[in-house]
DNA sequence: GTCTATACTTTGATAGAC
DNA sequence: GTCTATCAAAGTATAGAC
């Protein structure tokens, strides 16, 4: 190699683990066809041989293992911070407000960990896109499922929760584009607007 | 060429609008790094050695020039519905179902011309990053001036718009995954709430 | 300006020694 | 299970005839 761009550290955990640490932040920054083989193993620290040890179906299926490891990690921070917070309303704002302090800290990287590998193989591998729609689809029901605790209609709850996660996923894009929060400020803002109403039809 | 998706037709036009079409066509379904130029010069029907007579700087200059077109024809496409609705929030209302149409009728592939590129660029091409910030900042200039016509305070229409791009973007992420219109709809119905309860405050 | 041929690099993937 | 060497194909880019 002559000049890659820095590698993570990635000395812990097993070489399996490793290679998925590593897919892992290089989907973030590269996504999926941005992202080699190559590079994984050499960040992971790992021989070439090990990744299709651990992976006989190649890239393909260490793209799918990445994709429900990394969805699950985030969708467990998002909903820590729900439960974390007094209130849902409480809990909306700060989703909002952790994801750019994040963002910022990371010199715009950080986002949601599925999003670039989810346009990417919407329309060219049926595989993945099933991957990353089954990752959405957890998120939604997770979500959905503190809305309807906080007194919202299950049909309403479902709906806050799609709309919570577009915001947030649309915000990261102009963002991340940008190189500002603003759009994570604005989302932030339409959340709680849409939140409170739906709270407000329910006492 | 073995076994190559399906081509566009693209007899029409100049070699270099041919070209430029074609990429376009292309970004929309495999993004930047996705596409090859070998796939672009055969789906334009031109010849290899065009694309770097009419771009030089090969495929970085092909794919700004992309962005900024593909950008410019979208924030038209968007504004003309706007503009064709006979108030802002039918007009809101009626991009949302029209996305959902497109998205329906071209087998969810034909979403936003410039998101995949924007996510995967944005932190591995600061020249095509900034081409894809500054789309997005003509869009949310140009959606803060219907906003604040219909009588929303300046600071206010801004926000406003960044939610509406925010929301659409986001959508189309999770409908092209899930291969369904359901996060189009939801968030048309949080548009429409945020604009309604913006103009409630001005009237 | 158009077009073909080719150089060079990187890609995903495999074989086989250890 | 670990690791190295290598393959065939595709990637971007260039040279040069016409």
């Amino acid at each position: 190699m002559t000049t890659t761009a820095e590698s993570t550290p990635a000395p812990a955990g097993s070489t399996k683990e490793r290679i998925l640490d590593a897919t892992a932040a290089l989907f973030l920054r590269y996504g999926y066809t941005g992202t080699g083989l190559k590079q994984i193993v050499a960040d992971a620290n790992a021989p070439f041989g090990s990744l299709y040890h651990h992976f006989p179906g190649g890239k393909q299926e260490l793209g799918a293992a990445v994709i429900h490891r990394s969805g699950a990690l985030y969708g467990e921070l998002v909903m820590s911070v729900f439960d974390a917070a007094p209130d849902i309303l409480t809990g909306v704002r700060d989703c909002f407000a952790g994801a750019a302090m994040v963002l910022e800290a990371t010199d715009y990287a950080d986002a949601c960990p599925i999003e670039t590998v989810a346009l990417e193989v919407a329309s060219s591998n049926e595989t993945l896109r099933i991957a990353t729609a089954e990752v959405f689809e957890s998120w939604i029901l997770a979500a959905t499922i503190r809305f309807h605790a906080a007194g919202i209609e299950e049909e309403a709850a479902r709906a806050l929760a799609i709309s919570f996660i577009n915001l947030l996923e649309g915000a990261f894009i102009l963002c991340r584009a940008s190189r500002t929060t603003e759009a994570l400020e604005a989302a932030g803002a339409t959340a709680a607007i849409v939140v409170e109403a739906a709270l407000a039809r329910v006492s």
